[in-house]
DNA sequence: ATAACTGCAAAACATTTGCTCACAC
DNA sequence: GTGTGAGCAAATGTTTTGCAGTTAT
C-alpha cells in the first residue's frame, strides 16, 4: 500500500505538471519529465547542482541551464518552492499542495534541517499581515538553533 | 528633544562600534568610521552597492571590498543584521540592540518594506524551537503580500 | 511548419580573496 | 616597529542569457 501510495503520488505529480504545461501552452519535454521525476523522488531540499547530479544519472545530456530554467518555470507553476537557508544558493522542494506547507528549523551546528508545521503560526502570520493591511501571498520563515543540551 | 535623542543615538552607535572594535582588538580606521556613520544615518535596508554609493559620497577612496569586509565584521560584532528579501543580494540594517528587533512585510507589487514587531510571534517561535529540542539563535521571517483592497 | 525548448559557452551578478602597501596602535 | 586593515584586481560561485540547432505539437 505504501508502494501504491508512492506510485499514485508520482503519477499525480506528473499528470499535474502535464496538465499545467498544457494549460499554459508549454511543452512536456524529456528534460522536464526527468526533472519532475527527480523532484517527486526527493524528500530533501536539493540545490541546483544536486538536482543536476540526480538528473544526469538518468539522462546525462540534460544541462545545468535547463535545471535553472525548469526550476523557474516550476516555481511559477507552483510545483516547487524556492528556499533560502542562508548559504549562498537556492534550494528547491516539491510542493504537492497547500496541505504540505511547512517551515524549517535549521541546526546551525550540523546543518540538519527539520521541517515543521504549526497552525498557530499560520493563523498568526495571516493576522499580522491583515492588521498591516495586506493579503498574504507568500512568506519565508526559517528558525536557526542549536540542539538544547539536557541539564546533566 | 527629538533632535537631542537622535544626536545621542548617533553618538551612542558610533562609540558603541568603537568600543566593540577595541574590545576585540580591532582598529578604528577611517573607512570603518565612515561606514559606521552611514549605517547610523540609514533608516532603510541598503545592499552593499547602495552602501558603497553612500560611503563614496563621503570618502571616494573607500572600496567595495571594504564594504563587504566591514559588513561581515559588523555582523559578527552584532552591529548590523544581514537580511534577505528574496532578490539575489544581501541587505544590511543597523542593529541598535535587542529592543529594536523586528520583521518585514514586503509589498510584492511596489517593493515597499514595512517593519513590524509582534510579541506573540516572538514567543511562539521560541516555543516552537524549544518543542523541537532547540535553543533559538536566529531566525528569518519575511511576509510577502499585496495591499488589501477595501471592499468598496 | 513553427514556436517552444535545449545545450553550450559566455556573460552577468554578488561576494570573496591574494597581494602589496598603508596606517593604527 | 608590527600586525591589522585597505585598495585593487583577479577569482569564485551561482544563476542567467544569446545563439544556433532540436523537438513537441
Amino acid at each position: 500500500m505504501v508502494v501504491e501510495d508512492e506510485a499514485v503520488g508520482e503519477a499525480g505529480v506528473l499528470s499535474r505538471i502535464e496538465a499545467l504545461c498544457a494549460e499554459k501552452g508549454l511543452r512536456m519535454t524529456e528534460p522536464r519529465r526527468v526533472i519532475a521525476r527527480v523532484l517527486s523522488d526527493s524528500e530533501d531540499h536539493p540545490d541546483a547542482e544536486e538536482l543536476y547530479d540526480r538528473v544526469k544519472a538518468i539522462d546525462s545530456s540534460i544541462s545545468l541551464a535547463t535545471i535553472y530554467r525548469t526550476m523557474k518555470l516550476f516555481e511559477e507553476m507552483s510545483i516547487v518552492s524556492k528556499r533560502d537557508f542562508g548559504d549562498g544558493r537556492a534550494r528547491y522542494e516539491r510542493k504537492s499542495g497547500p496541505e504540505d506547507h511547512h517551515h524549517h528549523m535549521i541546526d546551525v551546528e550540523s546543518g540538519e534541517v527539520i521541517e515543521f508545521y504549526n497552525q498557530e503560526l499560520e493563523d498568526l502570520k495571516k493576522r499580522i499581515a491583515h492588521d498591516l493591511g495586506f493579503e498574504l501571498v507568500d512568506h519565508h520563515l526559517e528558525l536557526f538553533g542549536v540542539r538544547r543540551k539536557k541539564k546533566h
